[in-house]
DNA sequence: CTACGTTCTGTGAACGGTCACAGAACTCCC
DNA sequence: GGGAGTTCTGTGACCGTTCACAGAACGTAG
């Protein structure tokens, strides 16, 4: 619209002169009402094609004070959005579902404070109705600005306990259950958990499912934490409990790229997978289908995620209560060789 | 905004009512002019603070003719869409450079002919002052409307050739060419290719690439097509290479997913990478690094992609002559354990 | 004291649509 | 032929900004 020497677009007064009717007469053509003449009619259609017309949305949305478009919203450093399928997954549900509403989704990447004050300042222009927000950290300042403007949101994953904002997310603790009990029944005896992130929900929520899955079996020195889902840390960890705990038969790795790191360990100190040790994961993320042999893991729903979402501001768009409580949705455990 | 019951946002009327000035004035402090008393400025702030405005920038953008905004289009299927890193980092390269333009980026996902639609209706509504575009296909209505409402746009990758737009790209039969000569260095006497997407003009300048390597001693019998850069694509073509010509001691496969599948078929076979056979890519995505032993593979600068299709949106936003040409980046090959 | 330049402010029009309202044209019936 | 109802059309106001212009207030020089 800046580029200079650009030949001004036709709009609705284009129309109507060439048609030889009104502005609201094409306004009503154009939105499809009833009560105009098959004439006039006719002679806009014909002249929307003459002089190229395309309607102006921001006016259109200025006028009618909405926008039609979602905000996807994803805040994550650079290496974790390149390297977690599942927030692809989740955007693509959410796409899914606002596509089918006629509503355009806009997708905004956070990677600093000033992308973060930048996106506040989009989204109180008027460019989205509402928004879906991935991975919002604490004390993030972007769900200040969503909650001082109003704007129907819903968040993936659960929020800081303070904002009150609907969210969707995953019972890490009964699936972390899940695969564990998977473990015990494939007769392990001495199970071990690497768990990382213990200062996340999502990591402590594992580790809780571990325990919950064991019971009076559950053996402290078993567990060993790491800060971060990664396969380094996998690894080390893997070495560690394995010098600790000699007998170990059997694995929780609290994501997929940890128990990667585990497997190269465990093929290093000449343990067979799954024959000596079972090694299960979580995320069923690209690692997952990988490794030698392709690990078995908890597959989060995470298109579903995104579909729910999206829905969740739908509702919201629709004057729905915005009832700020989290849904959790299912998981399941996913078979595969290692365990 | 449709929300019933949302408080109405406090507009630059407000602000001006509250101050005791007119909205002029308020304009001109909001857009840092001179010519402003300092009194009326402090007045101004006092007032903005107290009625919590927040500009409208559809309201600015309509006024202003333009949107601050640039798209990111991806047009892509879901599965490669997240198989893909390269689109994230593509993504991440533009967001990097239309950040620092200080022009927000919006990226829209394309998975269907109404998704097509509903995006050119988009990019009409004056949302966004340019666009970059990645993997647009052959025939598609987006590029059409691009060009009918010239909007500045570069593509990602060569488009059709009846299409003149911008585009910036790699030079895959170059990087092919430099990888075959890698396993040529390396001692490979008999050196196959598994091919992919020959429709696709990365797919044909790979192979391209791989016949100006070998010069003369390329051999038919040891190239295998495949339609899809896949990983079973991948398998089930260096079963028939093998079967073909058992003494192939090089393979360059068209992608890392390809190479992958051949890794595996190899081990199957009993033979050892990179002792019996040495193997490249292409890509240097995700599986790279994942699969054992780690690939050899040409890497795509696509962090650099993204930034030069922004740097070229934004010339062409500042009325550069938008010179219709493509270019190309440099590859690196890169040295891991296959080959 | 007047004329003039500088600094500051307010106003009306514009951006491109939608909508409510008024009224025209047409049909139908008495 | 006139009144009532239905169908169709045009107009002015409005959405929330920016901008050009007119003009006010003030200081300074002639």
């Amino acid at each position: 619209m800046s580029s200079p020497g650009r030949p001004r677009r036709a709009t609705i007064r284009d129309v109507a002169l060439e048609a030889g009717v009104s502005r609201g007469t094409v306004s009503r053509v154009l939105n499809g009402e009833p009560y105009v003449s098959a004439q006039a009619r006719a002679a806009i259609e014909a002249a929307v094609a003459k002089v190229g017309y395309v309607p102006n949305t921001a006016a259109r949305n200025l006028a009618l004070q909405r926008a039609q478009a979602v905000g996807f919203i994803v805040h994550e450093p650079h290496e974790l959005f390149l390297e977690d399928p599942n927030i692809g997954a989740i955007l693509l549900g959410a796409n899914r579902v606002l596509s089918g509403a006629d509503q355009q989704m806009v997708s905004l990447v956070i990677d600093s404070e000033r992308d973060s004050r930048r996106v506040a300042r989009y989204l109180s222009g008027g460019f989205v109705d509402g928004a879906v927000v991935v991975s919002a950290r604490q004390n993030d300042s972007l769900l200040g600005a969503i909650g001082r403007l109003s704007i129907p949101a819903t968040l993936v994953g659960r929020p800081p306990s303070e904002v009150r904002v609907p969210w969707v997310g995953i019972d890490n603790r009964g699936a972390a259950c899940a695969i564990t009990e998977h473990l015990v029944g494939t007769g392990r005896r001495r199970i071990g958990m690497i768990a990382a992130a213990l200062d996340r929900d999502s990591g402590a929520d594992r580790l809780a499912g571990f325990r919950d899955a064991l019971g009076d079996r559950f053996d402290e020195r078993l567990v060993v934490a790491r800060p971060l889902y990664e396969y380094t840390a996998g690894r080390t960890a893997m070495e560690e409990l394995l010098a600790r705990e000699p007998d170990v038969d059997g694995v929780f790795a609290a994501s997929d790229a940890v128990a990667a790191g585990a497997l190269d360990a465990l093929r290093a100190a000449g343990r067979r997978v799954p024959e000596d040790v079972g090694v299960v994961g979580f995320d069923d993320s690209s690692w997952a289908q990988r490794t030698h042999p392709q690990l078995t893991t908890v597959h989060q729903p995470a298109r579903l995620l995104g579909e729910r979402a999206a829905e969740s501001v739908l509702a919201q768009l629709r004057g729905e209560a915005p009832e700020p409580v989290g849904t959790l949705l299912e998981t399941d455990v996913v078979l595969r060789g290692s365990a």
